[in-house]
DNA sequence: TTAGAACTGTCAGTGCCTGACGCTACATTC
DNA sequence: GAATGTAGCGTCAGGCACTGACAGTTCTAA
């Protein structure tokens, strides 16, 4: 019965969520998962490209809308503001997703592995925002390092706001980068 | 024949990288490792918790320079200056290990599964950094952030220097120092 | 000599992941 | 309306990473 496709997709991430709220990662097999969407363990690989690839769907959106940013920023824009700017943009991506996010966030920091997976997406979005920076004529090198930088001053922003939720995002953003300046002003 | 045990761990690190360097690490079994050292596949894992961890055995001691350092900082060190303190005493650690290290880069740098792990590794090493800062009296969020920080831009420095012997560890450390500094002056 | 610790081998087993093959539903074309 | 193609799925077989349990060996210390 081949139904739409999309559909199994669908149940499979929804079976794994309760499957791994309930047991934890480690502990269901994708036999389980697969058998509670109601296909086979085959079928789970054909739409995802192991296991723990499920947590991280929309790292592909979030990528473009940061690209996006950078790209568009007003020429002359210095590197970090662009970056900061480009967070910004992304905010109301984080809080449309955030019912979504949260538990699922609370299940990574639980699992090695998939801390691991989660710090290697990073990884990709911080390539991304590399050659964004690269094709404004920023040297690849400071490029890269700058890019690391935003994004670890981000991630601790959103990290806080996951803990604090009496700021919104955009101020705990802004703080972050705040506290990034300042200290940065303290070498030399 | 069991011997010292201590002498069958370094075989086998020396016939993994071997074995890695020639087909590749996704492309050697465990087995082949365990074969060439002559010892059973069983034996690997009593030395090593799994395949990738074999790459990273001097981290701890790293660690313990890094951390450190930071502790023995004159009093009154502003947080980034305490680090970048920091990675200037391990650099000898990076020139004693770079004949060992260079060739297992470029493996890293080949292999996915290997690129996640040093990821992980590299955030053990901020976590460890942060409870140092911690230790120093520096408020818990802005630790956590500066050691990612401050990290991010080492790695960069290490890369460089992997690219570019002509500079001394040293000096690309402090370059990127100052390229933070600079970039991070634009803000606001 | 004996007791114990450290190291290893052997065996059985679970679980992740892949390749190959064939089937079925659906869309397209003539 | 029949032929063709395509996409999704099931089934089977198999490789490889990793683990638990048990037994045998060497070395050391009492």
């Amino acid at each position: 019965m081949p139904r739409s496709g999309e559909a199994a997709r669908r149940r499979l991430k929804e079976a794994a969520l309760e499957l791994f709220l309930e047991n934890g990662f480690d502990q269901t097999p994708v036999e389980a998962i697969a058998a509670r969407a109601g296909v086979t363990e085959r079928t789970f690989y054909r739409h995802f490209a192991d296991k723990r690839e499920m947590f991280f769907d929309g790292e592909g959106e979030l990528r473009d809308v940061l690209v996006q940013a950078i790209t568009e920023a007003p020429p002359g824009t210095k590197p970090l503001p662009a970056l900061r700017a480009a967070f910004h943009a992304s905010v109301p991506l984080f809080e449309r997703n955030r019912p979504l996010t949260e538990p699922g966030a609370r299940l990574i920091a639980a699992t090695p592995a998939l801390q691991e997976r989660a710090l290697a997406k990073r990884a990709l979005l911080v390539e991304a925002l590399t050659q964004a920076l690269q094709a404004r004529q920023v040297d690849p090198r400071v490029a890269s390092l700058l890019a690391q930088v935003a994004m670890d001053t981000c991630a601790a922003a959103t990290h806080r706001w996951m803990l604090d939720a009496s700021l919104s995002l955009h101020e705990h953003i802004d703080h972050a980068f705040r506290e990034l300046r300042l200290a940065a002003a303290a070498l030399k």
